[in-house]
DNA sequence: CGCCTTTGACCTGCGC
DNA sequence: GCGCAGGTCAAAGGCG
């Protein structure tokens, strides 16, 4: 979307701030070659000497006019001299028509700008009139529903949205979001990639050269070379960062997440007798990872796990269960903070179907909802820094009022994403057992001895992302229920365009199949392919093979999303995704997909 | 001996 | 400016 339009801009203007600053440090060079011996072989290439023409013909004159003429072999070198005072100024020429180019080009490019800005707040208004609109019907003809099930509101505080951060309230708002810089929230996506996804990002940060060509002009890869901008700025501006906690039944002092953590310190945090420690990844000594350690006050035998930050360096694979659940759980609270400033409210995506996620994470807004109160509140209430907090709770028993329903009354896990600063949502790990805990935790998870039951895949094949929320939400504020087609053409196309949703499905994905390959892969195809996955997915696969876990037992669903990673962009997030948590399953998902989809094509 | 934990001191940001 | 709280540092000690 328009949302990097600035980029262009910026790009464009640091290409000729660099372009005039080469001009005076190249007119120096040819300033103190006019000086010096001449050297016919000059190391600048004639594009170069004809920018220094300008400055350079004051002091080829000032040479001529100095020198005195000494016989015919001076006069000659004087003749050429002026010849070539002749041709530096016809560069001259031609590099005043080539800076009008760019003038106009720059002109052009801010003229661009400006229209799609107003297209983006106009974007922005409609939203808001479409919610206002949708929000007062909703309250009429869902009212039990919307007292249980909440809009979701990712990455944006109700608080946050009181202090009157709504773009277009005031000028200053607009200044503050889409000001110079224009983040709006969109450099957290990609410094998400970067700082939580990525595990590799310090190799990938600006690994690429930027693409600009000669003639400085826009080319086709203009979008490359906005994204190549987004990360550097992303790089520049105060990062947006976000946590992960977890929180799950544990006995031993800290989960076997598969990683080496040191503990530097430890704390008694207000509110909490227990104390915090703090804990730093030492698989690599650079890694930038943390996390904190804390039990619960009310329930000493929940641990409360708060990771932070991305792993630098290859994670063992016992460690990329976590890390890539962490990973996308964070990477859908930052891209869906990002995006909350176009579509801050996406309740009724999917009609009346939960908005569930990677894993059956299901995502509410907990300052919209009155009853889903906040069970766990992550350790940093008063975090001095731009943290944005996920909670995955995999403790909680207590049957959400936001999750019962959708659930058809299978108690759920909860969780909550906080910060009184940036976003505030609800994530869900939708499980029929209580307690689910992912096998791989298992080790210090399980106290009670008994084995880990099958926990079922969450229920609901529901995607959301931030691309089709809108289109989504469009659809349903206009009473018009979208067809299937139209659903699947707008999650493929939400699917390719977004690398965090990619992320997200490959990960659920992953997660389905790869345990899948423990049982029948006749069940799994099964189970893949009525999921809500294969709306259009299931095309891609069955082109590619008519079983979609013929390979290795890993489906192609990986590889499509595989593919469709790298088509759009290198860096995106999703190669470097591991593994998410390992969740097994049983026939009854293959029912409540079943039961889910048809909900996805009926409501509204 | 090296690695890790412990623990008090220190730093920083925020609210009053 | 001061106090508070969260977070980090680093010396000291424990353990294999």
């Amino acid at each position: 979307m328009a949302l990097y339009f600035n980029y262009p801009l910026c790009c464009d203007n640091a290409l000729m701030e660099s372009r005039s600053m080469a001009v005076d440090s190249r007119a120096i060079v040819y300033k103190h070659a006019a000086y010096g011996p001449r050297n016919e072989a000059s190391p600048l290439t004639s594009i170069q000497r004809c920018s220094l023409a300008a400055m350079a013909n004051n002091w080829l004159n000032v040479a001529t006019f100095d020198h005195i003429p000494i016989g015919s072999e001076i006069e000659e070198k004087r003749v050429t001299k002026e010849d070539k005072a002749k041709s530096a100024k016809t560069e001259m020429g031609e590099v005043k028509e080539e800076n009008e180019r760019l003038k106009k080009m720059l002109e052009t490019v801010e003229k661009d700008y400006q229209s799609l800005q107003l297209r983006f707040f106009d974007i922005l208004h409609k939203d808001d009139s479409k919610k206002g609109v949708v929000d007062s019907s909703n309250s009429h003809d869902h009212q039990s529903e919307e007292s249980e099930f909440v809009s979701l509101c990712l990455g944006r505080s109700r608080t946050e949205s009181k202090k009157g951060a709504r773009i277009g309230d005031s000028n200053k708002a607009k200044e503050k979001d889409v000001g110079p810089n224009l983040t709006l929230g969109l450099d957290s996506k990609h410094l998400l990639a970067m700082e939580v996804v990525s595990d590799f990002s310090p190799m990938n940060i600006s690994e690429e050269p930027k693409e600009t060509d000669a003639e400085g002009t826009l080319s086709t890869s203009q979008s490359a070379k906005v994204i190549n901008v987004n990360e550097d700025i992303s790089n520049q501006m105060p990062a947006k960062r976000a946590r992960v906690s977890v929180r799950a039944r544990c006995d031993s002092p800290t989960m076997n997440d598969g990683c080496q953590w040191r503990k530097y310190g430890q704390k008694i945090a207000k509110g909490n007798p227990c104390p915090r420690a703090y804990y730093r990844c030492t698989v690599a000594p650079t890694c930038p990872v943390r996390k904190q350690v804390q039990r619960c006050s009310e329930d000493l035998s929940i641990l409360i796990t708060t990771y932070e930050g991305a792993h630098n360096h290859p994670l063992p694979v016992s460690a990329t269960a976590m890390a890539s659940t962490t990973s996308a759980a964070a990477s859908m609270l930052l891209s869906g903070s990002s995006t909350s400033h176009l579509s801050s409210h996406i309740s009724t995506s999917f009609g009346n179907a939960p908005t569930t996620l990677l894993n059956g994470l299901s995502f509410s807004d907990q300052f919209h909802e009155p009853k889903a109160k906040q069970i766990f509140s992550p350790p940093n209430h008063a975090l001095p820094h731009m943290f944005s907090t996920i909670t995955l709770d995999l403790a909680s028993s207590a049957p959400s009022s936001s999750s019962t329903q959708f659930h058809h009354g299978l108690p759920s896990t909860m969780a909550s994403i906080s910060n009184p600063r940036f976003s505030s949502a609800s994530l869900s790990f939708c499980s029929p057992e209580h307690n689910f805990i992912p096998s791989i935790w298992a080790k210090g998870f399980h106290d009670n001895g008994t084995t880990t039951t099958p926990i079922k895949v969450p229920t609901r094949p529901v995607i959301q992302s931030n691309n089709f929320q809108q289109p989504f939400y469009q659809q349903c504020t206009t009473n018009q229920t979208p067809s299937r087609e139209a659903l699947a053409e707008t999650i493929t196309k939400a699917i390719s365009t977004d690398p965090s949703l990619r992320s997200a499905i490959a990960a659920a994905v992953s997660s389905i199949v790869e345990h899948g390959s423990n049982s029948s892969k006749q069940e799994v195809s099964e189970n893949v392919l009525r999921s809500g996955l294969n709306l259009k997915l299931g095309e891609h696969l069955q082109l590619a093979s008519p079983n979609p876990l013929d390979q290795n037992g890993k489906g192609c669903l990986t590889g499509y999303f595989k593919s469709l990673s790298s088509k759009s962009s290198e860096d995106e997030n999703f190669i470097l995704l591991q593994h998410p948590l390992p969740i097994s399953y049983s026939k009854s998902i293959t029912n409540q997909i079943n039961h889910h989809v048809p909900e996805m094509n009926t409501h509204h």
